[in-house]
DNA sequence: TGGATGTGCAACTACAGAGTTGCACATCGT
DNA sequence: ACGATGTGCAACTCTGTAGTTGCACATCCA
C-alpha cells in the first residue's frame, strides 16, 4: 500500500467516524446555515452542554469537516466541504468496484452453467 | 420534513454507523472480493470469532450494505452497493450545499464591504 | 478597574457496543 | 445412526466516548 492511500484510508475513516454521530451531524448542519457560529452559541440550540459541542468540534476539525479561527475571545468554526466531498468520492468508487465484482461474478456463473450443458 | 426525507436521514445514519467501524470495513472488503462467504469463513480471516463477525453482518444487514441467503446450513453472505451509492449521492449533495451556502455568504460580506465605502 | 461573557482544562459518570465464551440445535456426509 | 461442521442464543467483560460539572483564565466593555 502507498504512502498516500494509507493517508487516505485514515481521513475517509475519520471523516466516517465524525458523520457517524447525530449530534455532530446536527452541528454540522447549524454551521451551514449559519456560515459561522462559536461553540456557545451552537450549544444553546442543542440539548446539551458548551463542553460537549467543544469536544464534537474538536472531532469535526480533526476530520477535516470544520476550522476554527479565533477573533478576540470568540472561536468561530466554519464548514469544510472538502473532506465530505472527497469521501463521497471514495464511496462512490467503492459502490462502482463492487458492482463491477457482482457482474463479473454473475457472468462467471452463467458462463459455468452453459458449460454443464 | 416528510415521512420520506425522515426515512431517508434514518437510512443514511445507519448506513454511516455501519461503515464507521474498522473491522466492519474490512468484512466488506473480503466480502467484495469473495462475492460470497460464510461468517465462518470470513472470521478466518480477521482477528476475531466468528460471533464477533455475525455481530457485525447484522449491523451491516440492518444498514442494506449486504444480503444473507441460507443454503442448507450455511448461511451466505453478499455485499449490496444500493445504500452504499445512495449514502455517496447524499454526502454530495450536502458537500454541493455548504459551497453554495459560503458562497452566498461570502458574496454577502462582499456586498457589505463595498457598501462601506 | 471590575463585572460580564467566552474559552480551556480536568475529573468524573454512565452507557453503548465490540468482543468473548459456552452450549444447544440443525444439517451434512459416511 | 453418528460424528463433524455450521449456525443461533445468551450471558458476560471491558473499553471507548458522549455527556456532565466545576473552576481557572482571558477578553471585552462601561
Amino acid at each position: 500500500m502507498t504512502d498516500e492511500s494509507r493517508d487516505a484510508v485514515e481521513a475517509v475513516d475519520s471523516v466516517l467516524v465524525a458523520l457517524s454521530d447525530p449530534t455532530r451531524r446536527q452541528l454540522l448542519d447549524l454551521l451551514a446555515v449559519q456560515g459561522e457560529a462559536t461553540a456557545t452559541t451552537l450549544a444553546e440550540r442543542l440539548p446539551v452542554s458548551r463542553q460537549a459541542v467543544v469536544k464534537h468540534l474538536a472531532v469535526l476539525d480533526t476530520a477535516g469537516l470544520v476550522s476554527s479561527s479565533r477573533i478576540g475571545r470568540e472561536v468561530r468554526y466554519t464548514v469544510r466541504p472538502a473532506a465530505l466531498d472527497a469521501t463521497a468520492r471514495w464511496m462512490t468508487a467503492l459502490a462502482a468496484s463492487w458492482d463491477r465484482r457482482l457482474a463479473n461474478i454473475r457472468r462467471a456463473a452463467e458462463a459455468a452453467e452453459r458449460d454443464s450443458h
